[in-house]
DNA sequence: ATTAAATAATACCTGAAAGTATTAATTTAT
DNA sequence: ATAAATTAATACTTTCAGGTATTATTTAAT
């Protein structure tokens, strides 16, 4: 729950990534590391160059490395390519059943935890990860 | 995403009712308020029963009530009872890929903003609803 | 007693996300 | 040139949450 298995292994991907971008890592390389089943990570490598974060090396000694600085990319923007930022973006129970003039019972409940993550999704790069500089929480 | 479908509807036909917890509603009555598809409305009533949340009333003028006083009802009993919590009380990336002593790199994006809903679904119950009271969010 | 209107139980269906398989294309080492 | 090691494309399979369908049971009005 919470983000799509599919988000989920990107992220990891990719914080991985960002945690050793000198060096070029394969597919083989990074499912070692990460158990990631192999030829699904093998898929979504391809959809993480197609997007632009990585680029890919074809060939006998090819892999991946980043396409983009580090500081560029932000958590929010792995995610909304994955899978879209808009079902974090409204209330818990959807904008249909939660209009502005008349919220549900859970809006307020959702609304404080929501934007802090958004903010913060927002606001933190894959740099920040390397910098050990500490994660802006709200 | 965030919370299930099933947990939506659970919230919403719960809700609801304890905005009109002094009159016994119908499966009929709430599909007619609430729109949820019918048939699975009605499953979702006999599981609300089973839990504990409310009581049924079979035969020709049956319906729901309340089985316990609204201010026993906490939010985060509503998902438990459903889908669970543990989910949501976990970190983003499942607790087997961000263990206690190397965190993962959303371990600290996620951290407040769940405490914050966490803290919320566990201090409210239905009847702040009814109160109107401010429902507290942090 | 019969019928109508309600809930209960249980089995089945469906669509989308997650994961797998196969084959093609590319590059480098030999 | 050939083979080995990689990525790319595409189609297929599996799983499961969400939703349907069917039939049984219960109760009250007539």
């Amino acid at each position: 729950m919470f983000i799509s298995k599919t988000s989920e292994h990107a992220l990891r991907i990719l914080t991985y990534m960002a945690l050793n971008y000198e060096t070029q890592l394969s597919a083989r390389n990074l499912f070692e590391e990460l158990q990631i089943p192999k030829r699904y990570l093998m898929r979504l490598l391809t959809d993480l160059s197609k997007s632009g974060f990585i680029k890919a090396t074809r060939g006998r000694s090819g892999g991946y490395v980043f396409a983009r600085s580090l500081d560029t990319i932000y958590f929010s923007e792995i995610i909304d390519s994955v899978e879209g930022l808009l079902p974090f973006e409204g209330c818990v129970l959807g904008s249909s059943v939660c209009p502005v003039d008349k919220p549900c019972a859970m809006h307020q409940i959702w609304e404080k935890p929501k934007q802090t993550f958004l903010e913060t999704l927002k606001t933190t790069t894959l740099a920040d990860l390397r910098s050990g500089k500490n994660i802006r929480l709200q």
